[in-house]
DNA sequence: CATATTTATACTCGAAATGAGTATTAATAG
DNA sequence: CTATTAATACTCATTTCGAGTATAAATATG
């Protein structure tokens, strides 16, 4: 095979929500690092990208993805193929698509919370200790590390930017830029494997994925949680009734930061995004609560509608 | 060439502003279609997609990118080879670019305005006349010609959140969604073109580009209208100092909308993303304006700085 | 059965952001 | 000298936002 040919390979972040965790579909073999459903883009039969996606992944996954959306083209050398001008240059269009939760049927594929592959994602409970104890120290050094005074400082920025060292507000939509500064960094195991080195000396942050699936993945949540806020992405992930704490908890689980409860609920109710049923939930521990549904006139109501986060504390 | 096979290619949406216009770098030849420059991807001598991009921009047009980023990847059939199945399926990668105006280099390279190829975008003057006397009436004629009842309620109402028919607002946001609308419902030149048609019975709105690019623009645009709220970037597009009516002059070329004067200067000193220069403008009818300049250290205090539009009227 | 606990839901209140001005200053054009 | 244009400071009402309190309706527990 000659390196000069060029594949198109297509990667799927399929992302559902069940017992407030997000989950992501992946293929897991024993051994092997897990990875995101991905196929090449056929060009002979498929019309468009998306349309080639749908097809592998209902064949591949049994699952029939609702709301889909193109995230981006990564192309670096280096981060999809093992080693170098091995074979075709495959550059990769990821994919966020989201579903309900169900049984995956193809074999090896299965749900995993999201937050294994980003455990410093989750502020849920509390700003996740490995932040102050292992992210901050080791990116302290990167920084001092650096080639330059000018390098240093912009290390020392994008640090500051990324993980709020000093006074700076947690930005849970910079999912991204964090991912690739503790690549940068070597602090996931992604780095090392792609620069073909063996020592792993630091620390190894989250599961490591194949090839660029856990840059895929970190953009997918990126554009998620961003998303969110100003369109109703949410209810894609949602039974057909659901009370409104079970929408809160959905909402949380995504952003990985609590909200303030009745705060929330006046945005859902006051953008007119759900409607009670009338049925109440199953009584359970307090109070029974209404069931509600997604409003889909809203989208011809409003022009951006979506669950604004009001975070609490 | 077997149609099997696929090639990349790079197309850039290069945007300066100058006198109150947007303008975009087009490769225009006398009796074809506009076109963005564009060109192949090598994957053996690039080692992303954006190195390669400002290669062979800097070599075709000479200009020196600032800040670039990827937009969207297009792959559909028939949008960007003229007929299907003619040689290597293309696949486009679509990039925005920020440059300061200057003398195109390269020969057929020119700006034109954007407004151009996208007329019913620029709210500045006036609602433009066109989208009550063309627009509306040719859509509601598609509407009419809806297959059924519910296809036709679904064209409706995409009418009305693209183009605001029946209270709702105007989304300066939405270029792309306007763009496809029009496509679809024929009132384009690039759809008679793509669908193989000779006939252009209906009106035939804003300039039209080669292959999709005119698709790619409408992302372009999109994408800076949204970006420039929560990023400073508007500043690539500044000279080094400027008034404030020069940099309000900018952002309402860009967004084809008015601001209100007093409030977007209490919105950028507010936010800090200015600095006076103690210099004032050269004066020519009113009274001297301070020069300002961007305060880049905005970038390190504050997570999501950008030029909020607070509209005027 | 009384009471603690849990959850739902309604309502309040101050701070901040936003939209739409008025008022005043400083220049040029005639 | 005065009209015009633009810059800049300041005001004010409304809306939105964050953070509560208050109360209701269920279960769990002693």
């Amino acid at each position: 095979m000659s390196p000069n040919v060029i594949s198109i390979g297509l990667s799927a972040a399929i992302v559902s929500v069940e017992q407030e965790q997000p989950l992501v579909l992946v293929v897991a073999h024993d051994g092997a690092e897990d990875a995101l459903p991905f196929g090449p883009f056929n060009p002979v039969t498929q019309r468009t990208l998306e349309s080639g996606l749908r097809k592998w992944v209902g064949e591949q996954t049994r699952f029939d993805l609702g709301y889909t959306e193109q995230l981006y083209t990564f192309g670096d050398r280096g981060r999809h193929s093992p080693s170098p001008d091995d074979g075709a240059r495959v550059v990769s269009v990821g994919y966020l698509a989201l579903t309900r939760p169900g049984k995956p049927q193809a074999p090896d594929t299965r749900w995993r919370g999201w937050y294994q592959y980003f455990p410093w994602e989750d502020w849920r409970q509390a700003r996740p200790p490995m932040i102050d104890g292992i992210i901050l120290p080791a990116l302290k050094k990167f920084v001092k590390e650096a080639a330059s005074p000018i390098a240093a400082e912009q290390r020392r920025n994008r640090m500051r930017l990324c993980f709020g060292d000093g006074g700076l507000p947690w930005d849970e939509e910079k999912v991204l830029e964090r991912y690739e500064l503790l690549y940068e960094a070597g602090l996931v195991r992604e780095a090392a494997r792609d620069a073909g080195k063996q020592a792993k000396t630091p620390p190894e942050l989250g599961s490591p994925m194949l090839y660029d699936h856990r840059r895929i993945l970190a953009t997918a949540i990126a554009r998620l949680r961003g998303k969110m806020k100003y369109r109703p992405v949410v209810f894609e992930l949602m039974a057909p009734s659901f009370t409104l704490l079970e929408l809160q908890r959905t909402v949380e689980a995504l952003s990985g930061a609590r909200l303030h409860k009745q705060n929330f609920r006046r945005l859902v109710a006051e953008q007119g995004l759900v409607e009670g049923t009338g049925k109440f939930s199953a009584p359970t521990r307090g109070r029974p609560a209404e069931l509600f549904s997604f409003r889909r006139e809203v989208l011809r109501e409003r022009p951006a509608p979506g669950v604004r986060l009001s975070s609490r504390r």
